[in-house]
DNA sequence: CAAGATTGAGAGTTCAATCTTC
DNA sequence: GAAGATTGAACTCTCAATCTTG
């Protein structure tokens, strides 16, 4: 169990080194990728709500995120309580740089792995619920 | 390799859980684990080296540690630089109730992997490097 | 009163800079 | 100068409390 923990920090530190090449960290990668996903601004606790995270937390993401100038606040015409993050031109960029390292690092994973322990690895994460 | 890193944050989630219900947090406990591992006082950078981290960490996480009781400062008498934190009686109390945690939690991982994917898993772990 | 967002405090982490001691 | 520890700033995250709006 402790092997497999270590084996996944290693692969999340080989995710932020390649995130961070290009000045992105998994959390901001990850807003940015809903952002583009979606094809709209969503609101905050939208955020919050897909990145499974509290909604405190996307504020002073989106905090951050701003002063990058990666994405921008919005107020909702419909709902006055609620912001919207729309992401800008350079945090479009940006997200599309990072998911090109992610592939990369996806890449490597899939080929480190057989097929036959691909489908063991699968049916293990499946049994751990 | 999303999935994996999926499930090894459930699986974080729920040793935080577990030593959460001694009121121990994952890296109190592996400082104290050391401590109680070595038999004597360790140097806080004997310790930020055991567990991988920087030097300022230590003193931040000793300093939580001793506001619980659980460590003491203790000078170094033969280096006057170096502090070593002493684990107290109530911190190897705690240690043993959280060892106790992991252990269920460790068990019940055993469990949930059939002989097979055992050895895959070891498999794909070494190929991780 | 519910649901939006925010703020403040605290845990954990890193880095850069500093201070003391070797 | 190099190695101890510490401090301050930044990032990520959580919780509790607050404020505004529905």
């Amino acid at each position: 169990m402790m092997s497999l923990l270590h084996a996944a920090h290693a692969l999340e530190d080989k995710l932020d080194a390649a995130l961070g090449r290009v000045g992105l960290s998994a959390p901001k990668f990850s807003v940015l990728k809903e952002l583009v996903g979606a094809g709209d601004p969503l609101s905050l606790s939208e955020l919050a709500s897909r990145l499974a995270c509290v909604r405190s937390n996307m504020t002073q993401l989106v905090d951050r995120l701003e002063a990058d100038g990666l994405v921008r606040r919005v107020d909702c015409p419909t709902d006055r309580r609620s912001v919207k993050a729309e992401i800008t031109p350079e945090g479009a960029t940006r997200q599309a740089a990072g998911a090109s390292e992610v592939a990369k690092v996806e890449q490597e994973f899939r080929e480190s792995i057989s097929a036959i322990d691909r489908a063991a690895l699968n049916r293990m994460l499946a049994g751990l619920e």
